[in-house]
RNA sequence: GGCGGAGUCGCCAAGUGGUAAGGCAAUGGUUUGCAAAACCGUCAUUCGUGGGUUCGAUUCCCACCUCCGCCUCCA
């Protein structure tokens, strides 16, 4: 598969180093509240990049963190009366249904931050062992950007920028704690007031880490100094991703990411997405509109995860619409292929050119329309050739982690006054008393029921 | 101020130095008592604006406009 690479700026072929598995990292959510869709365009677009990679016949570790301790969960948790551990509870159980709902696969190794405290202080000493790290009189400790010159070489900010920024932003938090140089950032947080219970007990006293630090550690513990992809959303190119390279080439020696990977940031009409403006959209909040998980996960796939992303609720009702549209199609391989089975393939037939463009830099949008195209196609198809287009589109369609809605007629429970009211205007139209059937069938639409007629018979359908 | 990304039909959105995929919506027809559904069609001489290079640009170059991200703990 090729892949953009921000390190080098350039589509690269993504291969493992080990020759066998495919081991990547995805920094997962701070769980200190529901995920948006923001956060999800991330977690589905390295759903599918996963989907992809093993649809191919390849073997994927797949390692996704929780930050479950930092200022946010600390501070969140004390409003909501709540220990840290009860509270990223609570919060992580929401984030895991969520992904469920979304198809998106659980990733093999879920490491919690909390749950990795040793391997945090074990980093963060042998950091100040090779003096790229040192204390403060506080008890913080700090890593020293001057220790490795390679500082910047993701974000492509050098020195000067970077002081620029500093002089810029002026730091209204400038100070609570004690460093050597401004653009030095933290490893190990001295505990404060504020904290709480919220501690751990180090070498340098009692604290707890420092967010950049969790990752390189708990990558370190997973998938050792070296590994085949770093992902994130991009607003973690800087400084989250350079903090962590530091940290790690530092600690660990290795090359740490071969290859990163990073999602842009989908807007929301046009704008970006805020709380003030009401646009900052949960998947509850979009389920509770009337959509479903799966419209989300369709749209969210809809662009290219390079390009800005347009959430709008209007393309949500076309994703129903072009979702229904699929399991249409899907259904008339599976009658047109009669007897024949849909035996798995490793042949994607007419959607070639949609597996080509998602293994070309992950084009989802693009492998939508082929599935389109070929389907143009494909529904021309009797037996064994229906039989084989309906494995290729059931590969693609899992490969970009589309469930199609059951759209089988008899498949909802019609209640009995419901009926009764269906059975009194079929008697009306048939006897054409068009004013009394026109009126039930309204009184019907009113109560959330279509009634679609037939030649001999009636469909009812939930609307 | 620095770095980076984006502007393609009403909406979402691919793509390319050789004349614009796909989805939604809209719309015509068949069908229907009328609808709905289904099926068959139609739907960007044009790709933010102005220049330039070229036989030819939406695709390359320059300028400008607009939007977005990052510049120390935000996916």
């Amino acid at each position: 598969m090729k892949l953009q690479d921000t390190l080098t700026r350039s589509q690269k072929e993504i291969r493992p180093i080990d020759g066998q598995t495919y081991r990547f990292y995805c920094c997962g959510p701070t769980v200190y509240g529901a995920a948006h869709i923001g956060n999800f365009r991330t977690f589905v677009l390295q759903d599918v990049f996963r989907r992809a990679l093993e649809t191919g016949g390849n073997r994927t570790l797949h390692v996704r963190n929780l930050t479950d301790v930092d200022d946010k969960t600390i501070r969140d948790s004390q409003a909501a009366g709540q220990t840290l551990k009860a509270f990223t509870d609570k919060w992580r159980d929401k984030f895991h249904a969520d992904c469920k709902a979304l198809a998106c696969l659980p990733p093999h190794i879920e490491p919690s931050a909390v749950e990795h405290i040793p391997q945090q202080i074990a980093m963060i000493a042998t950091l100040i062992a090779k003096g790229h790290a040192y204390s403060s009189d506080d008890g913080s400790v700090y890593f020293k950007i001057s220790s490795f010159p390679n500082y910047g070489k993701l974000s492509h900010l050098d020195e000067r920028e970077l002081d620029l920024g500093k002089t810029q932003n002026a730091r209204a938090n400038s100070d609570e704690y004690e460093k050597d140089s401004i653009s030095d950032f933290v490893l190990w947080k001295a505990r404060r007031e504020d904290d709480g219970e919220n501690f751990w007990e180090s070498p340098w006293g009692q604290g707890r880490p420092g967010w950049h630090l969790e990752c390189s550690a708990m990558i370190a513990e997973y998938l050792g100094d070296s590994f085949d992809m770093h992902s994130g959303g991009v607003d973690l190119v800087f400084p989250h991703h350079e903090n962590e390279i530091a940290q790690s080439e530092c600690a660990c020696g290795g090359h740490f990411a071969a290859h990163w990977f990073h999602i842009t940031h989908l807007l929301v009409d046009g704008g970006k997405m805020s709380k003030s403006l009401g646009n900052m959209y949960t998947l509850s909040d979009l389920e509770a509109k009337g959509f479903t998980p799966m419209e989300v996960r369709y749209v969210l796939i809809g662009a290219h995860y390079r390009k800005p992303l347009n959430f709008t609720l209007e393309s949500l009702s076309g994703a129903k619409e072009a979702l229904n549209k699929l399991a249409k199609a899907s259904n008339k391989l599976a009658e047109n292929m009669g007897t024949e089975t849909a035996l798995p393939s490793a042949d994607f037939g007419v959607f070639q050119p949609a597996w080509d463009s998602l293994n070309d830099d992950l084009n989802t949008p693009g492998a939508l329309g082929g599935i389109f195209t070929g389907l143009r196609e494909a529904t021309k198809f009797t037996g064994k050739e229906a039989a084989a287009a309906l494995a290729g589109l059931n590969r693609i369609l899992k490969a970009l982690g589309i469930t199609l809605p059951d759209i089988s007629k008899d498949n909802t429970d019609v209640p009995t006054d419901i009926q009764q009211l269906a059975e009194a205007r079929w008697a009306a139209r048939s006897n054409k008393d068009w004013a009394t059937s026109d009126k039930l069938r309204d009184e019907l639409a009113e109560k959330g029921w279509a009634m679609k007629d037939g030649k001999d018979s009636y469909e009812l359908t939930k609307s």
